[in-house]
DNA sequence: TACTAGCACTTGATCTCGTTGAGTGCTAAT
DNA sequence: ATTAGCACTCAACGAGATCAAGTGCTAGTA
């Protein structure tokens, strides 16, 4: 899936070009510091001098990979470079024992919820990456009806449960302005249930407005209500669900250089909504996907690096899970672990839904 | 209830004494910077020579109200200075139309759930005062059953939904051996209803854990399942829930000098429970409570303010909220700002409970 | 006696300036 | 094609010099 190589003739990159490059990074991911040409002719296996590097790193500093902060210091890789090296690297799926068992532990015995699921996933994902870690909430849209109940907590106010095949449980509270019975709400969720289990949330929502429009021919009483409270059951007022953590990881750690640009990412933490966004236009595409520096279609990421990831179960894509670090990530670690989580939350959400 | 005006004999105070200290505080907490005499004098509303200044913050410093960081630096108050300070400080109760009306957004009109108005006043309180804030959810040992109810959402497992008198509804699901039919579910929950309407968490804990041992005489079946399921239901495996927002102010703002001292305070706030233990030892105090550096009892906040005000519905104290900041923080606003939240919140919940 | 003016002294902050070392680019030799 | 050598660049560091804000003390004044 990351295999797609770059054609060495459109970059003229040779082995040995290559292999400086590959060297510069690997060192400047280590140290997050400038590589200069002597030091990495130590660190190289093939003995290349200093000069011949300098060469080299004059070249790829013309075809855009590496920049530098004044003239007398050390290479800086840049995004394009991060990217081929991306690109280029063969991901070894190899996860050592100790790191899979703590990815497992996020189904650990006694979790039962799917909420406890997801928010064990980004403590988990945070803690092995040391970086801000996101997961979002099952797709409502998408997800399909398992059990809805109404309860009546108060004269006016009825309690909303909605409960969909994926485990995620939702309660919302809807007030109605005349008074119905507990009796007359269970025989309406009798009826809804059986209309629409296993169907989608949003087929649902449509096929009640749709009964909305027919309205003009009297139904019988059951029929109105179930239609007037399962419009305000299912309406779209769900706020975007977003689980998130290890943003303090980003500040503590001093991967970001500046601290201003860390203002920045910060507030866009904040708004849980743009990163919703972000992690939903990545939702269609299959495997890792990796948003380097610039490649980010938002502003407030585009001095950091994106990897994500989908979950699902055995029918269809839930949510999306990512990190987010700085562009020199150590991505030959954090690409098989981000993979590897996805893999486990898929097997465990699957475990749990009522499929 | 902040007028207790602490005896002039007994730090031998006098009324210029007081002024200059007041001066001094005042300056600090605006600038944060060490202020010094001529400085002092200039700003001073009553006119006193640098000079005679110098000697009066020599006494000062003698009595532990100032120090400085080196012997040719302005003064600094020490936190035994700031709790004089509150403590004389007659809070002007008078908050601006804006700011009331600020607070009172925290239950907006299409706020339903109880959640979603803790999580306002976070967020409301955050912006305010630009601190770290915190509100805990309603206790759950204190709340009164409004209602519980079994669904079944697969043939093992159950959803157990408990709502609260103070309007909080958790769901929780439960797993059983056996399998159990929804009629018979809401025979149990009908009888628990009825058993336990109106009794706090804790009465019906207590009480069916008495009931389990007086199981050695037969019960019919539905008692004895009512008695598991409840069981299973009133489980004290509620994590502590506690909403929190703007730890990052704290970060982004200078307030706090060090950058060191804010790792220490930042993985306190990750470890939610130590928060929550230190929240509810302030709970049975009343009015707001203000707790200075030293003053609090928990080790990582000892370079902190929290300023601690309860909820309440018309019979219990449910809940506190605070903010966190540092000891310079401005008192004389932040202090009618948490305590007018915590009126707002109160009526807000009154009105939302089902009492 | 209570306050104040004045002065010597302290000290972190800021600036300058030379030194150092890691690094580059270029040229000439292999 | 590669490498050794050399002149050059530039951030970082340290040593003074200077500055500004502050203190403490003493002596003078109302």
């Amino acid at each position: 899936m990351l295999h797609s190589q770059v054609p060495e003739s459109q970059n003229q990159i040779d082995e040995r070009t290559q292999l400086v490059l590959q060297g510069i990074i690997d060192s400047y991911i280590e140290t997050t510091e400038p590589v200069g040409s002597r030091t990495l002719s130590k660190q190289l296996a093939t003995p290349i001098s200093p000069a011949t590097i300098r060469n080299i790193m004059s070249d790829l500093a013309e075809l855009g990979f590496l920049t530098q902060t004044h003239t007398s210091a050390g290479r800086i890789p840049t995004g394009k470079a991060f990217r081929y090296y991306v690109d280029s690297l063969a991901v070894a799926d190899s996860l050592t024992e100790e790191l899979q068992s703590s990815i497992q532990k996020l189904s650990a015995k006694g979790v039962s919820q799917v909420e406890e699921l997801l928010s064990n996933t980004t403590k988990i994902l945070a803690n092995l990456t040391q970086f801000a870690c996101l997961v979002t909430a099952p797709k409502t849209a998408v997800s399909r009806l398992q059990r809805i109940e109404f309860i009546k907590v108060s004269t006016s106010k009825i309690l909303v449960i909605l409960v969909s095949k994926s485990g995620v449980v939702r309660n919302k509270l809807i007030e109605m302005a005349e008074e119905i019975s507990q009796d007359f709400l269970n025989s309406i969720s009798a009826f809804l249930n059986e209309q629409f289990q296993n169907r989608s949330f949003q087929e649902i929502r449509d096929q009640i407005l749709e009964s909305m429009v027919e309205d003009k021919e009297r139904y019988d009483r059951l029929l109105a209500q179930a239609v007037r409270l399962g419009k305000k059951a299912f309406e779209v007022s769900d706020p975007p669900e977003l689980y998130m953590d290890g943003h303090l990881n980003l500040l503590m750690s001093n991967a970001f250089g500046d601290h201003n640009d860390l203002r920045g990412l910060m507030s866009t933490f904040e708004r849980k909504g743009q990163i919703m966004e972000v992690l939903d236009s990545t939702m269609q595409a299959d495997g890792v996907r990796i948003y380097i520096g610039v490649e980010n279609t938002h502003e407030g990421l585009r001095d950091c690096t994106l990897v994500t990831a989908n979950y699902r179960n055995e029918n269809n894509i839930l949510g999306t899970l990512g990190v987010i670090g700085p562009i020199h990530m150590d991505y030959q670690r954090i690409i098989p672990v981000v993979d590897y989580t996805s893999k486990i939350l898929s097997q465990a959400i699957t475990r749990h839904s009522y499929d």
